[in-house]
DNA sequence: CTGTTAGCGCATTCAC
DNA sequence: GTGAATGCGCTAACAG
C-alpha cells in the first residue's frame, strides 16, 4: 500500500553522490559541477523523484503556501479577487490554500488557527469587515497579512482596496448633477465599516457639495442579495426617490428588476449605479452603469504586496489604493 | 525574528510529562489517565500551544489537505462546485488547495505535480474535458482521485456527475414537442467528450423518438462564453431555428440577449434552455428555462466520495450520477 | 565543489 | 499508563 515513495537518497545513490549534492541541485544552488549536476539531474529524471515538499517545509520553515479566507467562493466578487490571488500567487511559486469564512466570526477563528497549524507563510484576508478577534490574532501573529478588498480602519496590516469614499462621492454627484434630488443609497449592513465609514461618507459628502439636505429615509441597509433588492421598489418610489446608488450587483440587479417588475422604466423613472461591475451588470437590461473596481488586479497586487513580506523586502506602502472607474451604461442619462 | 514556536516538547516539560503523552493526549489516544490528560490540555491552554501540522504530516505522511484543480475559479460553475467541496472539506477537517488550470493540459501537469509534491491526500479534478496526460498521471498515482461535474468515458478514478445524455434528451424532447422543428445545439468545443458523446447524443436521440432528421447546419460548436452566444442570432435566425437548446448559461444569456437586442421575441419568437440553472437565469428577463444540476451537492458528495478512499472504505459505486431537474422560467411555453 | 552531521516537530513502536 | 528512542525526507551549517 505504499507508494513508489522515492527520496532524495534514492537518487543520491543512483548518482554515486551525496544527498546534499542532489539537495543543492534541485534547489539551484550553484556551487556543483556541472557534470555532476547533468548526471544528478538525468537519475531524477529517470526516477522520476519530486522533493517533499512536507519534508522540505518542516526543514525549511517555509511551506511555499499562503492561507487565503474567503467570504464564500460561489460569491462572484470575491471569486474574481481569488482568481487574481492566485495567478500572481503560481507567478511565485505559491500555493493557496482556499477557506471559506461565511463572514462568521467564529468560523474565521477556526479557520485562521487551521491555517496558521498548517505553517502558511502568509494570508490574504477578504470580508466585509474584521472583527476584533480576527484583528488581535493578526497582530499576534508574525505572518504577514494583506487584505483584499478589505477594509481595515487600524490600516495595522497590509491591504489593497480603491478609495470607497472618492468612488461614493463621484458617482452620487453624478446622480445629483443629472437632475436627482433624491437618491438612495441602498447597502448592506451599516455594521461593516467600509459602508458606514466610507461609502456613505462619500454619499453625505456629495450630497453636502450639492446643497442637498441628508435624509435618512434615504438610506436602506439589506443584505447583499438579489431577494433584498427585489422587495426595495415600493419604498423607493413611495419615498418618491428617483436614483439610487447601490453598493452590490446582485443587490443592483434586484432593484432593477423589482423596478421593471412592477411598471417602472430604467432609466427614464429611475437611475441605478452600482458598485462591482462584474458581469452581471452587461447582463441584465438595461445594462447597469456602475463603478468599476479592479477585481483581479486587486487580488493580484495583494498577493504581490504579500510576497514583498514574507520576502521581508522593504515596504513603501502597505495600504494601496487602485484607481478605480465608472462605466456609463444603460441606467443612467 | 523566530515566531515564538511552542512546540510538543515546551508542552511535555511543562506537564511534567513525556512528549509522548502530550502527542496522546492531542490525538485523542484513550491510554492516558485523566488526571494526567487533564493537566496537559491545561498546558496546551496556557501556552497557546498548536500541533505543527508540517510536522505531523512528514511523520505521519498524511497531511489532511486535499488538492482541487479547477478551470477557472471566477466561473460560477465551478466556483460553485468548488463551495460544495470545501464545505464537506471542512466537515472531515481536511483543507483544501485550490489551484487555476485554466484547462491548459500544460498548466494542469504542472499544477498536478505540485499538489503531489505537497503531498496531498487526495485530489478533485474539474474541467470540461481529461487530457490523456493527466489521465495516465491519475492512474499513476496511489493519490486517490475523484471528477467533479467532469466526464470521463474510462471510468477508471470516481466521479460525479448528472445524466447529461438524459438530461439533454429530456430538454429538447421537451422543445420539439412544444412545436418546434428546428432546434439548434448550441454548445462548446466538440472536442469535449461531454457535449460530443452525451449532450449531442441526448439531443439526436430526441430527435429521432421524435421522428425528426438530424441536421448538422443547426449544431453550433463556440465557446463558453458571453460574447460568442450574442453574435449567433443571424445564424440561428438565417437557419431558421425556432428554439435552441445550450450547455451553458453565459452562453444562453448572449443567445437570449443577441435576440432581444435584434427585434425578436423571446419565447415567441424563439425558445431557449439552458444548462447550468446558475443565478444568471434568474437575473435576465425573461428568465430562462433551464436543466438543474445539484451543482453545490455535486461538489459536496464528491469531497465525501474521496474521504472515502482516502479512508480505505469500501466503495459501493464509484461514478455517481445525481439526480437533475428543469425549472420552467419564461424562455419556453 | 562535495560529503557529514544535525536537527525541523511530531507519530509511533517498543519497553517498563 | 507512560517514557525513551527512532525516523519521516529534507535543509543548512560545517568540514574538508
Amino acid at each position: 500500500m505504499d507508494k513508489q515513495t522515492i527520496t532524495i537518497y534514492d537518487v543520491a545513490r543512483e548518482a554515486n553522490v551525496s544527498m546534499a549534492t542532489v539537495s543543492r541541485v534541485v534547489n539551484g544552488n550553484p556551487n556543483v559541477k556541472p557534470a555532476t549536476r547533468q548526471r544528478v539531474l538525468k537519475v531524477i529524471e529517470e526516477l522520476d523523484y519530486r522533493p517533499n515538499a512536507v519534508a522540505r517545509g518542516l526543514a525549511s520553515k517555509k511551506t511555499t503556501t499562503v492561507g487565503v479566507i474567503i467570504p464564500d467562493v460561489s460569491n462572484i466578487f470575491f471569486a474574481s479577487l481569488a482568481r487574481g490571488i492566485d495567478d500572481v500567487a503560481t507567478m511565485y511559486k505559491y500555493n493557496i490554500i482556499l477557506a471559506n469564512s461565511d463572514e462568521s466570526g467564529q468560523k474565521e477563528v477556526q479557520v485562521l488557527n487551521n491555517l496558521l497549524a498548517k505553517q502558511v507563510d502568509g494570508l490574504i484576508y477578504m470580508g466585509h469587515t474584521l472583527s476584533d478577534d480576527v484583528r488581535a490574532k493578526f497582530s499576534r501573529s508574525k505572518t504577514p497579512v494583506v487584505l483584499a478588498g478589505t477594509i481595515d480602519p487600524d490600516e495595522q496590516v497590509g491591504s489593497v482596496n480603491i478609495d470607497y469614499k472618492e468612488a461614493s462621492r463621484f458617482v452620487v454627484d453624478k446622480l445629483v448633477k443629472d437632475g436627482n434630488e433624491k437618491v438612495a443609497f441602498i447597502s448592506g449592513s451599516m455594521d461593516y465599516s467600509i459602508n458606514r465609514d466610507y461609502r456613505l461618507e462619500g454619499y453625505k459628502a456629495a450630497l453636502k457639495e450639492n446643497h442637498l439636505p441628508y435624509d435618512e429615509s434615504l438610506i436602506f441597509a439589506t443584505d447583499y442579495s438579489y431577494k433584498a433588492g427585489e422587495s426595495l421598489w415600493a419604498k423607493l418610489t413611495a419615498i418618491g426617490a428617483t436614483a439610487a446608488y447601490v453598493v452590490d450587483d446582485e443587490l443592483a440587479v434586484g432593484v432593477l428588476n423589482g423596478m421593471l417588475d412592477h411598471g417602472m422604466s430604467v432609466p427614464e423613472d429611475f437611475q441605478i449605479i452600482t458598485s462591482n461591475n462584474t458581469i452581471l451588470t452587461e447582463m441584465v437590461r438595461p445594462k447597469l452603469t456602475s463603478i468599476s473596481q479592479p477585481l483581479y488586479d486587486m487580488g493580484a497586487v495583494a498577493m504581490r504586496l504579500l510576497t514583498k513580506m514574507m520576502n521581508k523586502e522593504e515596504i513603501e506602502e502597505k495600504t494601496i489604493l487602485l484607481p478605480y472607474d465608472m462605466i456609463e451604461r444603460n441606467s443612467t442619462n
